[in-house]
DNA sequence: TTAATGGTATACATATCTGTGTACTTTAGA
DNA sequence: TCTAAAGTACACAGATATGTATACCATTAA
């Protein structure tokens, strides 16, 4: 065995690509040339484009989110500070040059019904995002740490859009000051 | 001419497709089905599907804003209630059966190069809706209205997001809690 | 040595995509 | 009523989509 399988080569440019440039836009031919790999490979390790689309959602979900719990917690120790770090950790992640807004809410949009498997994906990395928060909330201890995250999720997401949609780099430094309020309140 | 012109059903149909089925997926054959009219005619009126792409996106723009701003005046007289009936005039599209999601975030997402001119419609229509807040901002006699505009479109986005990722249908509601606070620190 | 595994390269089947060309028909206005 | 514009129907070109099949090659383990 290679260090780097050929499933994980796949993965790892069906990763960029998507993101870079949509789901539907980007065919398996370029996937397998920028790869490196034979089409059978491909079709070897996935029976469809579909699966392979939502195993490159289930990656970049294991890569984001401890990517993002990581710069939390490098950027800050005391609890408190942390739940303000998240802010800065994705205004980190908004000045990266190869940043097109959040990966789940783009699939979201082209694979729209709620219960399409690669909505339901997207929905499922939302939902484990909103955890870490509510953790972080509990140990800044927050009176009710789950509204505390929702509210925290909801400015962030809005970030999200506001910095993609309209390239507002400075999207994450508003949402934080915004989230600074609801902490106020919320400890 | 006919009461609703040819262009017209083109654009009325592509709009509805666009949404329900994202851009990419849904090919130029199909809107000239569902529309009833030819591909001649549709290339009569538009050189390109993208040039058609286009053309929806203002229009959608036009209604959406249209709409927003109807429903928010409907709601509520009083400018400080207006602001606040902003998020039930969002909370009832969230709720429409055919809602999915912001056709201009979903739009970003497909066209993700900020050159883009489809995406450029997108950053456009979205600074035209905060313009708007801005205004009610202004007649609610906020300190100071682009902040307030500024902080409550955010969380408008984010529910949009927390709405159709997730499928959340009260999104709205904890949105209006939110900007709340920031209407009341603002006035 | 041999057989199995997993890979490459490439042609292919089939479908669909955008966009064009041709020939006929409808419609509306002078 | 005649003419011009605008529409329809449909074939077609050329590119690209996903997915399959065939033939060959390299490695590895029995």
């Amino acid at each position: 065995m290679p260090a780097v399988s050929k499933r994980e080569q796949i993965v790892s440019q069906a990763l960029t690509l998507f993101y870079q440039n949509g789901f539907n836009a980007t065919g398996i031919d370029r996937i397998i040339k920028e790869a490196g790999v034979s089409k059978k490979t491909l079709y070897n390790h996935f029976r469809s484009k579909d699966e392979l689309v939502l195993a490159t959602l289930r990656k970049r979900d294991e890569l984001f989110r401890n990517n993002l719990m990581r710069e939390t917690e490098r950027l800050a120790l005391a609890p408190q500070d942390r739940l303000l770090a998240l802010f800065d950790a994705v205004g980190n992640w908004f000045n990266e040059v190869s940043f097109s807004g959040c990966m789940f809410i783009n699939a979201s949009a082209e694979f729209s019904g709620s219960d399409n498997p690669n909505h339901m994906v997207c929905a499922e990395h939302k939902r484990l995002v909103r955890d870490y928060i509510k953790s972080l909330a509990e140990q800044a201890g927050a009176k009710d740490p789950e509204e505390l995250a929702n509210q925290l999720n909801m400015i962030i997401e809005g970030a999200i859009v506001n910095a993609h949609v309209e390239g507002n780099k400075d999207a994450a430094k508003r949402a934080k000051k915004m989230g600074e309020v609801f902490i106020n309140l919320a400890l």
